[in-house]
DNA sequence: TTTAAATGAATGAATGGCCATTCAGTAATT
DNA sequence: AATTACTGAATGGCCATTCATTCATTTAAA
Protein backbone atom coordinates (compact mmCIF):
# COMPACT_ATOMS: atom_id res chain seq x y z
CA UNK A 1 0.00 0.00 0.00
CA UNK A 2 2.76 2.61 -1.09
CA UNK A 3 2.29 5.87 -2.97
CA UNK A 4 3.12 4.43 -6.28
CA UNK A 5 0.50 1.32 -6.42
CA UNK A 6 -2.11 3.81 -5.84
CA UNK A 7 -0.72 6.13 -8.07
CA UNK A 8 -1.07 3.24 -10.48
CA UNK A 9 -4.46 1.51 -9.35
CA UNK A 10 -5.99 5.68 -10.53
CA UNK A 11 -4.17 5.77 -13.76
CA UNK A 12 -5.52 1.90 -14.45
CA UNK A 13 -9.37 2.65 -13.13
CA UNK A 14 -9.06 6.49 -15.21
CA UNK A 15 -8.08 4.43 -18.42
CA UNK A 16 -11.37 2.26 -17.89
CA UNK A 17 -13.78 5.10 -17.03
CA UNK A 18 -12.19 7.22 -19.77
CA UNK A 19 -12.67 4.41 -22.24
CA UNK A 20 -15.64 3.91 -21.39
CA UNK A 21 -17.58 6.93 -20.48
CA UNK A 22 -14.63 9.59 -22.33
CA UNK A 23 -12.57 12.24 -20.78
CA UNK A 24 -15.94 14.66 -20.14
CA UNK A 25 -18.70 12.53 -19.12
CA UNK A 26 -16.03 10.62 -16.68
CA UNK A 27 -16.63 12.06 -13.25
CA UNK A 28 -13.98 11.88 -10.64
CA UNK A 29 -15.96 9.68 -8.41
CA UNK A 30 -15.76 6.83 -11.27
CA UNK A 31 -12.34 7.25 -11.20
CA UNK A 32 -12.26 6.95 -7.82
CA UNK A 33 -14.73 3.95 -7.04
CA UNK A 34 -13.49 1.89 -10.19
CA UNK A 35 -9.55 2.82 -7.93
CA UNK A 36 -11.09 1.63 -4.59
CA UNK A 37 -10.14 5.24 -3.55
CA UNK A 38 -12.08 8.25 -1.99
CA UNK A 39 -12.36 11.13 -4.65
CA UNK A 40 -10.35 13.39 -2.26
CA UNK A 41 -7.11 10.76 -2.23
CA UNK A 42 -6.99 11.43 -5.72
CA UNK A 43 -6.17 14.62 -5.28
CA UNK A 44 -3.29 13.21 -3.22
CA UNK A 45 -1.73 11.95 -6.56
CA UNK A 46 -2.88 14.15 -9.24
CA UNK A 47 -3.41 18.21 -9.17
CA UNK A 48 -6.78 17.96 -11.62
CA UNK A 49 -8.87 15.64 -13.59
CA UNK A 50 -6.74 16.85 -16.80
CA UNK A 51 -3.53 15.81 -15.11
CA UNK A 52 -4.83 12.18 -14.56
CA UNK A 53 -5.63 11.90 -18.45
CA UNK A 54 -2.15 13.66 -19.27
CA UNK A 55 -0.06 10.98 -16.91
CA UNK A 56 -2.57 8.10 -18.65
CA UNK A 57 -0.70 9.40 -22.10
CA UNK A 58 2.93 10.12 -21.01
CA UNK A 59 2.84 6.55 -18.68
CA UNK A 60 0.91 3.99 -20.59
CA UNK A 61 1.69 5.77 -23.87
CA UNK A 62 5.49 5.63 -22.81
CA UNK A 63 5.67 1.82 -21.84
CA UNK A 64 4.26 0.79 -25.75
CA UNK A 65 6.50 3.56 -27.20
CA UNK A 66 9.72 1.97 -25.70
CA UNK A 67 9.01 -1.62 -26.07
CA UNK A 68 8.33 -0.87 -29.63
CA UNK A 69 11.47 1.18 -30.34
CA UNK A 70 13.32 -1.86 -28.32
CA UNK A 71 12.08 -4.68 -30.84
CA UNK A 72 12.97 -1.57 -33.68
CA UNK A 73 16.53 -1.61 -32.88
CA UNK A 74 17.66 -5.26 -33.31
CA UNK A 75 16.09 -4.95 -36.96
CA UNK A 76 18.22 -3.13 -39.86
CA UNK A 77 15.57 -3.91 -42.93
CA UNK A 78 13.35 -1.42 -43.09
CA UNK A 79 10.33 -3.70 -44.78
CA UNK A 80 11.24 -6.07 -41.35
CA UNK A 81 10.51 -2.70 -39.32
CA UNK A 82 7.47 -2.14 -41.00
CA UNK A 83 6.57 -5.49 -40.05
CA UNK A 84 7.65 -5.00 -36.44
CA UNK A 85 6.09 -1.32 -36.20
CA UNK A 86 2.81 -2.48 -37.12
CA UNK A 87 2.28 -5.94 -35.30
CA UNK A 88 3.99 -4.98 -32.16
CA UNK A 89 1.20 -1.94 -32.45
CA UNK A 90 -1.43 -3.99 -33.36
CA UNK A 91 -0.20 -6.22 -30.67
CA UNK A 92 -0.66 -3.44 -27.68
CA UNK A 93 -3.73 -2.20 -28.97
CA UNK A 94 -5.39 -5.66 -28.78
CA UNK A 95 -4.30 -6.30 -25.36
CA UNK A 96 -5.22 -3.36 -23.62
CA UNK A 97 -8.54 -1.74 -25.39
CA UNK A 98 -9.02 0.51 -22.62
CA UNK A 99 -5.94 2.61 -23.82
CA UNK A 100 -6.59 1.80 -27.39
CA UNK A 101 -9.70 3.65 -27.18
CA UNK A 102 -8.30 6.54 -24.95
CA UNK A 103 -5.17 6.95 -27.49
CA UNK A 104 -7.55 6.83 -30.53
CA UNK A 105 -10.91 9.05 -29.30
CA UNK A 106 -9.04 11.21 -26.23
CA UNK A 107 -5.49 12.11 -27.71
CA UNK A 108 -6.62 13.78 -30.64
CA UNK A 109 -8.75 16.55 -28.30
CA UNK A 110 -6.27 17.23 -25.84
CA UNK A 111 -3.73 17.93 -28.22
CA UNK A 112 -6.11 20.40 -29.73
CA UNK A 113 -7.51 21.75 -26.58
CA UNK A 114 -4.34 21.78 -24.63
CA UNK A 115 -2.23 23.39 -26.95
CA UNK A 116 0.95 23.45 -25.32
CA UNK A 117 0.58 20.14 -24.36
CA UNK A 118 2.36 18.25 -27.16
CA UNK A 119 2.96 14.21 -26.32
CA UNK A 120 6.33 14.24 -27.61
CA UNK A 121 6.43 10.37 -26.80
CA UNK A 122 3.78 10.02 -29.03
CA UNK A 123 5.28 12.46 -32.15
CA UNK A 124 8.32 10.63 -31.89
CA UNK A 125 6.58 7.13 -32.28
CA UNK A 126 5.07 8.06 -35.53
CA UNK A 127 8.39 10.06 -36.51
CA UNK A 128 9.41 6.56 -36.53
CA UNK A 129 7.66 5.04 -39.34
CA UNK A 130 8.77 8.21 -41.47
CA UNK A 131 12.76 7.46 -39.99
CA UNK A 132 12.04 3.57 -41.27
CA UNK A 133 10.68 5.00 -44.80
CA UNK A 134 13.44 7.19 -45.13
CA UNK A 135 15.77 4.45 -44.50
CA UNK A 136 14.40 2.26 -46.65
CA UNK A 137 14.78 4.77 -49.48
CA UNK A 138 18.36 5.27 -48.62
CA UNK A 139 19.08 1.56 -49.22
CA UNK A 140 17.23 1.69 -52.48
CA UNK A 141 14.12 -0.59 -51.41
CA UNK A 142 11.67 1.71 -50.98
CA UNK A 143 10.46 4.13 -54.32
CA UNK A 144 12.02 7.77 -53.84
CA UNK A 145 9.03 9.53 -55.62
CA UNK A 146 6.89 8.37 -51.86
CA UNK A 147 7.14 11.80 -49.65
CA UNK A 148 8.25 10.36 -46.27
CA UNK A 149 5.84 12.50 -44.27
CA UNK A 150 2.41 11.74 -46.10
CA UNK A 151 3.60 8.25 -46.01
CA UNK A 152 4.14 8.42 -42.09
CA UNK A 153 0.45 9.66 -41.92
CA UNK A 154 -0.53 6.88 -44.22
CA UNK A 155 0.58 4.21 -42.77
CA UNK A 156 -0.36 5.46 -39.32
CA UNK A 157 -3.47 6.65 -40.05
CA UNK A 158 -4.07 2.88 -41.71
CA UNK A 159 -2.79 0.99 -38.95
CA UNK A 160 -5.14 2.84 -36.20
CA UNK A 161 -8.22 2.72 -38.05
CA UNK A 162 -7.58 -1.19 -38.42
CA UNK A 163 -7.03 -1.46 -34.57
CA UNK A 164 -10.30 -0.22 -34.31
CA UNK A 165 -11.71 -3.28 -34.81
CA UNK A 166 -11.35 -5.05 -31.98
CA UNK A 167 -13.27 -2.12 -30.11
CA UNK A 168 -15.43 -0.85 -32.16
CA UNK A 169 -16.78 -3.80 -34.84
CA UNK A 170 -18.85 -6.50 -34.68
CA UNK A 171 -16.60 -8.33 -36.87
CA UNK A 172 -13.63 -7.99 -34.46
CA UNK A 173 -12.50 -11.46 -34.97
CA UNK A 174 -9.25 -10.97 -36.92
CA UNK A 175 -6.13 -11.34 -35.73
CA UNK A 176 -3.32 -9.56 -35.19
CA UNK A 177 -1.45 -11.44 -38.16
CA UNK A 178 -4.26 -11.03 -40.38
CA UNK A 179 -4.64 -7.33 -39.93
CA UNK A 180 -0.85 -6.73 -39.89
CA UNK A 181 -0.32 -9.14 -42.54
CA UNK A 182 -2.93 -7.02 -45.17
CA UNK A 183 -1.42 -3.31 -43.99
CA UNK A 184 2.47 -4.78 -44.93
CA UNK A 185 0.94 -6.29 -48.54
CA UNK A 186 -1.19 -2.82 -49.07
CA UNK A 187 1.59 -0.87 -47.97
CA UNK A 188 4.76 -2.64 -49.74
CA UNK A 189 2.99 -4.13 -52.92
CA UNK A 190 -0.25 -2.31 -53.28
CA UNK A 191 -3.68 -4.11 -53.87
CA UNK A 192 -3.39 -3.67 -58.25
CA UNK A 193 -2.54 -7.48 -59.77
CA UNK A 194 1.15 -7.92 -60.46
CA UNK A 195 0.31 -7.64 -64.16
CA UNK A 196 -1.86 -4.10 -63.92
CA UNK A 197 1.09 -2.63 -62.09
CA UNK A 198 3.45 -1.79 -65.04
CA UNK A 199 0.37 0.99 -65.67
CA UNK A 200 1.61 3.53 -63.03
CA UNK B 1 -35.15 35.97 -42.87
CA UNK B 2 -37.10 32.89 -42.35
CA UNK B 3 -36.67 29.48 -40.80
CA UNK B 4 -33.96 27.69 -42.77
CA UNK B 5 -31.92 30.52 -42.53
CA UNK B 6 -31.76 30.92 -39.04
CA UNK B 7 -31.34 27.04 -38.98
CA UNK B 8 -28.37 26.64 -40.88
CA UNK B 9 -26.77 29.85 -39.59
CA UNK B 10 -27.03 27.65 -35.84
CA UNK B 11 -25.64 24.72 -37.56
CA UNK B 12 -22.07 26.97 -39.59
CA UNK B 13 -21.70 28.66 -36.08
CA UNK B 14 -22.07 25.84 -34.05
CA UNK B 15 -19.81 23.62 -36.65
CA UNK B 16 -16.92 26.29 -35.92
CA UNK B 17 -17.67 26.62 -31.97
CA UNK B 18 -17.23 22.99 -32.02
CA UNK B 19 -14.11 22.67 -34.08
CA UNK B 20 -12.12 25.17 -32.27
CA UNK B 21 -13.27 24.66 -28.45
CA UNK B 22 -14.73 20.67 -28.77
CA UNK B 23 -18.55 20.03 -28.26
CA UNK B 24 -18.18 19.81 -24.38
CA UNK B 25 -16.13 23.12 -24.32
CA UNK B 26 -18.38 24.36 -26.36
CA UNK B 27 -21.13 26.71 -24.45
CA UNK B 28 -24.63 27.62 -25.85
CA UNK B 29 -23.84 30.94 -25.60
CA UNK B 30 -20.83 30.67 -27.69
CA UNK B 31 -22.67 29.54 -30.43
CA UNK B 32 -25.92 32.19 -29.98
CA UNK B 33 -23.07 34.80 -30.38
CA UNK B 34 -21.29 32.96 -32.93
CA UNK B 35 -24.83 32.83 -34.97
CA UNK B 36 -26.16 36.08 -33.35
CA UNK B 37 -29.10 34.87 -32.00
CA UNK B 38 -30.07 35.20 -28.55
CA UNK B 39 -29.20 31.87 -26.89
CA UNK B 40 -32.79 31.26 -26.15
CA UNK B 41 -33.44 30.90 -30.21
CA UNK B 42 -31.41 28.06 -30.54
CA UNK B 43 -33.82 26.26 -29.07
CA UNK B 44 -36.50 26.90 -31.48
CA UNK B 45 -34.42 25.28 -33.59
CA UNK B 46 -32.59 22.43 -31.69
CA UNK B 47 -34.22 20.21 -28.84
CA UNK B 48 -30.50 20.34 -27.24
CA UNK B 49 -27.02 20.41 -27.38
CA UNK B 50 -25.91 17.17 -28.57
CA UNK B 51 -29.40 17.36 -31.10
CA UNK B 52 -27.30 20.64 -32.52
CA UNK B 53 -24.22 18.11 -32.92
CA UNK B 54 -26.20 15.48 -34.23
CA UNK B 55 -27.51 18.36 -37.11
CA UNK B 56 -24.21 18.63 -38.35
CA UNK B 57 -23.43 15.54 -38.94
CA UNK B 58 -26.33 14.52 -40.63
CA UNK B 59 -26.72 17.50 -42.64
CA UNK B 60 -23.30 18.65 -43.51
CA UNK B 61 -21.79 15.02 -43.72
CA UNK B 62 -24.81 13.99 -45.92
CA UNK B 63 -23.90 16.75 -48.28
CA UNK B 64 -20.48 15.61 -48.94
CA UNK B 65 -21.54 12.12 -49.64
CA UNK B 66 -24.74 12.73 -51.93
CA UNK B 67 -21.33 15.25 -54.02
CA UNK B 68 -18.95 11.79 -53.78
CA UNK B 69 -22.01 9.39 -54.72
CA UNK B 70 -22.95 11.35 -57.45
CA UNK B 71 -19.32 11.81 -59.28
CA UNK B 72 -18.48 7.92 -58.26
CA UNK B 73 -21.82 7.21 -60.32
CA UNK B 74 -20.35 8.62 -63.96
CA UNK B 75 -16.99 5.91 -63.25
CA UNK B 76 -16.63 2.67 -63.58
CA UNK B 77 -13.17 2.10 -63.51
CA UNK B 78 -12.39 0.89 -59.67
CA UNK B 79 -8.84 2.43 -60.02
CA UNK B 80 -10.69 5.38 -60.82
CA UNK B 81 -13.14 5.25 -58.65
CA UNK B 82 -10.78 5.49 -55.78
CA UNK B 83 -8.74 8.52 -57.53
CA UNK B 84 -12.27 9.96 -57.47
CA UNK B 85 -13.26 9.01 -53.75
CA UNK B 86 -9.74 10.12 -51.95
CA UNK B 87 -9.34 13.50 -54.55
CA UNK B 88 -12.90 14.87 -53.47
CA UNK B 89 -13.47 13.58 -49.64
CA UNK B 90 -10.06 15.59 -49.56
CA UNK B 91 -11.47 18.47 -51.42
CA UNK B 92 -13.90 18.50 -48.74
CA UNK B 93 -11.85 18.31 -46.08
CA UNK B 94 -9.81 21.37 -47.09
CA UNK B 95 -12.43 23.69 -48.10
CA UNK B 96 -14.48 22.95 -45.02
CA UNK B 97 -11.88 22.96 -42.25
CA UNK B 98 -13.86 23.26 -39.28
CA UNK B 99 -16.52 20.53 -40.77
CA UNK B 100 -13.19 18.10 -41.01
CA UNK B 101 -12.18 18.97 -37.61
CA UNK B 102 -15.48 17.48 -35.92
CA UNK B 103 -15.94 15.03 -37.93
CA UNK B 104 -12.33 13.93 -37.22
CA UNK B 105 -12.44 14.44 -33.86
CA UNK B 106 -16.17 14.67 -32.51
CA UNK B 107 -17.92 11.80 -34.95
CA UNK B 108 -16.31 8.96 -33.07
CA UNK B 109 -16.78 10.31 -29.89
CA UNK B 110 -20.49 10.75 -30.55
CA UNK B 111 -20.58 7.17 -32.37
CA UNK B 112 -19.35 5.72 -28.93
CA UNK B 113 -21.20 7.95 -26.37
CA UNK B 114 -24.93 7.67 -28.25
CA UNK B 115 -24.75 3.69 -28.87
CA UNK B 116 -27.96 4.09 -30.47
CA UNK B 117 -27.34 6.65 -32.51
CA UNK B 118 -25.25 5.51 -35.95
CA UNK B 119 -24.19 8.01 -38.27
CA UNK B 120 -25.57 5.68 -41.18
CA UNK B 121 -24.74 8.04 -43.93
CA UNK B 122 -21.26 7.72 -43.19
CA UNK B 123 -21.10 4.43 -42.52
CA UNK B 124 -22.41 4.07 -46.01
CA UNK B 125 -20.13 6.33 -47.27
CA UNK B 126 -17.36 4.04 -45.86
CA UNK B 127 -18.87 1.29 -47.42
CA UNK B 128 -18.51 3.06 -50.92
CA UNK B 129 -14.93 1.88 -50.37
CA UNK B 130 -15.47 -1.86 -49.65
CA UNK B 131 -18.08 -2.02 -52.76
CA UNK B 132 -15.28 0.06 -55.27
CA UNK B 133 -12.64 -2.78 -53.63
CA UNK B 134 -15.21 -5.80 -54.81
CA UNK B 135 -16.02 -4.79 -58.14
CA UNK B 136 -12.32 -4.48 -59.01
CA UNK B 137 -11.39 -7.92 -57.75
CA UNK B 138 -14.53 -9.06 -59.98
CA UNK B 139 -12.97 -7.25 -62.26
CA UNK B 140 -9.66 -8.71 -61.95
CA UNK B 141 -7.97 -5.26 -61.56
CA UNK B 142 -7.31 -5.53 -57.67
CA UNK B 143 -5.87 -8.94 -56.01
CA UNK B 144 -8.24 -11.30 -54.21
CA UNK B 145 -6.24 -11.59 -51.05
CA UNK B 146 -6.89 -8.49 -49.96
CA UNK B 147 -9.70 -8.73 -47.82
CA UNK B 148 -12.25 -5.50 -48.72
CA UNK B 149 -13.45 -4.98 -44.92
CA UNK B 150 -9.66 -4.45 -44.16
CA UNK B 151 -9.08 -2.76 -47.19
CA UNK B 152 -12.02 0.08 -46.27
CA UNK B 153 -10.14 0.69 -43.22
CA UNK B 154 -6.66 0.85 -44.93
CA UNK B 155 -8.15 3.49 -47.70
CA UNK B 156 -9.96 5.42 -45.05
CA UNK B 157 -7.83 6.07 -42.12
CA UNK B 158 -5.18 6.75 -44.10
CA UNK B 159 -7.43 9.14 -46.16
CA UNK B 160 -8.57 11.06 -42.37
CA UNK B 161 -5.06 10.95 -41.54
CA UNK B 162 -3.74 12.64 -44.35
CA UNK B 163 -6.30 15.01 -44.56
CA UNK B 164 -5.70 16.14 -40.84
CA UNK B 165 -2.53 18.12 -42.51
CA UNK B 166 -4.32 20.98 -43.15
CA UNK B 167 -5.99 21.67 -39.62
CA UNK B 168 -3.04 20.31 -37.94
CA UNK B 169 0.44 20.57 -39.44
CA UNK B 170 2.94 23.39 -39.45
CA UNK B 171 3.31 22.10 -42.94
CA UNK B 172 -0.17 22.17 -44.31
CA UNK B 173 1.45 23.54 -47.75
CA UNK B 174 0.38 19.94 -49.61
CA UNK B 175 -2.41 19.98 -52.15
CA UNK B 176 -4.71 18.10 -52.67
CA UNK B 177 -3.26 16.48 -55.65
CA UNK B 178 0.03 16.03 -54.35
CA UNK B 179 -1.51 13.86 -51.31
CA UNK B 180 -4.07 12.00 -52.90
CA UNK B 181 -1.41 11.25 -55.59
CA UNK B 182 0.76 10.30 -52.83
CA UNK B 183 -2.07 7.58 -51.13
CA UNK B 184 -3.60 6.34 -54.44
CA UNK B 185 0.18 5.33 -55.55
CA UNK B 186 0.80 3.28 -52.21
CA UNK B 187 -2.59 1.63 -52.24
CA UNK B 188 -2.69 0.68 -55.54
CA UNK B 189 0.84 -0.05 -55.98
CA UNK B 190 2.84 0.34 -52.77
CA UNK B 191 5.63 1.74 -51.61
CA UNK B 192 8.43 -0.95 -53.01
CA UNK B 193 10.51 -0.59 -55.83
CA UNK B 194 9.19 -2.38 -58.86
CA UNK B 195 12.49 -4.83 -59.05
CA UNK B 196 11.76 -5.70 -55.25
CA UNK B 197 8.27 -6.20 -55.57
CA UNK B 198 8.21 -10.02 -56.41
CA UNK B 199 9.41 -11.00 -53.40
CA UNK B 200 5.99 -10.92 -51.79
C1' DT C 1 -57.07 54.10 -44.36
C1' DT C 2 -56.26 53.88 -39.69
C1' DT C 3 -56.27 51.44 -35.46
C1' DA C 4 -56.51 47.52 -32.72
C1' DA C 5 -55.99 42.75 -31.72
C1' DA C 6 -53.71 38.35 -32.56
C1' DT C 7 -50.05 35.48 -33.76
C1' DG C 8 -45.57 33.82 -33.54
C1' DA C 9 -40.62 34.67 -33.41
C1' DA C 10 -36.92 36.11 -30.62
C1' DT C 11 -34.82 37.48 -26.38
C1' DG C 12 -31.84 36.99 -22.26
C1' DA C 13 -32.07 36.90 -17.30
C1' DA C 14 -33.07 33.48 -13.83
C1' DT C 15 -33.15 28.67 -12.39
C1' DG C 16 -31.53 24.38 -10.98
C1' DG C 17 -28.59 20.52 -11.32
C1' DC C 18 -24.26 18.74 -11.75
C1' DC C 19 -19.60 17.76 -10.31
C1' DA C 20 -14.48 19.16 -9.69
C1' DT C 21 -12.21 20.42 -5.95
C1' DT C 22 -11.38 21.34 -1.02
C1' DC C 23 -10.55 20.53 3.75
C1' DA C 24 -11.82 19.34 8.47
C1' DG C 25 -11.81 15.28 10.47
C1' DT C 26 -10.40 10.15 10.99
C1' DA C 27 -7.37 6.30 10.67
C1' DA C 28 -3.00 4.25 10.16
C1' DT C 29 1.90 4.23 10.75
C1' DT C 30 6.15 5.76 12.88
C1' DA D 1 2.39 11.28 20.54
C1' DA D 2 3.40 12.92 16.18
C1' DT D 3 3.31 12.41 11.53
C1' DT D 4 1.46 10.89 7.40
C1' DA D 5 -2.22 8.97 4.51
C1' DC D 6 -6.81 8.83 3.61
C1' DT D 7 -11.75 10.01 3.61
C1' DG D 8 -16.15 11.84 1.84
C1' DA D 9 -19.45 15.42 2.78
C1' DA D 10 -19.81 20.30 1.74
C1' DT D 11 -18.78 24.17 -1.28
C1' DG D 12 -18.96 27.01 -5.15
C1' DG D 13 -18.88 27.84 -9.95
C1' DC D 14 -20.44 26.80 -14.27
C1' DC D 15 -23.79 26.45 -17.92
C1' DA D 16 -27.82 23.96 -20.35
C1' DT D 17 -32.28 24.90 -20.39
C1' DT D 18 -36.57 27.49 -19.44
C1' DC D 19 -40.04 30.95 -19.82
C1' DA D 20 -42.01 35.56 -18.88
C1' DT D 21 -41.57 39.32 -21.63
C1' DT D 22 -40.68 42.07 -25.82
C1' DC D 23 -40.77 42.88 -30.61
C1' DA D 24 -42.40 42.33 -35.46
C1' DT D 25 -45.68 41.05 -38.60
C1' DT D 26 -50.15 39.84 -40.09
C1' DT D 27 -55.11 39.98 -39.89
C1' DA D 28 -59.43 42.09 -38.80
C1' DA D 29 -62.43 45.63 -37.52
C1' DA D 30 -63.94 50.27 -37.63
Amino acid sequence: MKDIHKHSKIITAATKVFAKKGFFNARISDIAKEAKVADGTIYLYFNNKYDILISVFEEEIGKIVEQIKKSLAEETDPRKMLEIFATKHLQSMKKNKNLAEVIQIELRQTNKLIKDYRNNKFSDYTDLVEEIIRLGQKQNIYCLDVEPGIAKRIFFGALEEVSRVWNTSIDGHYTVDEISGQLLKIFLSGILLPEKNAAR
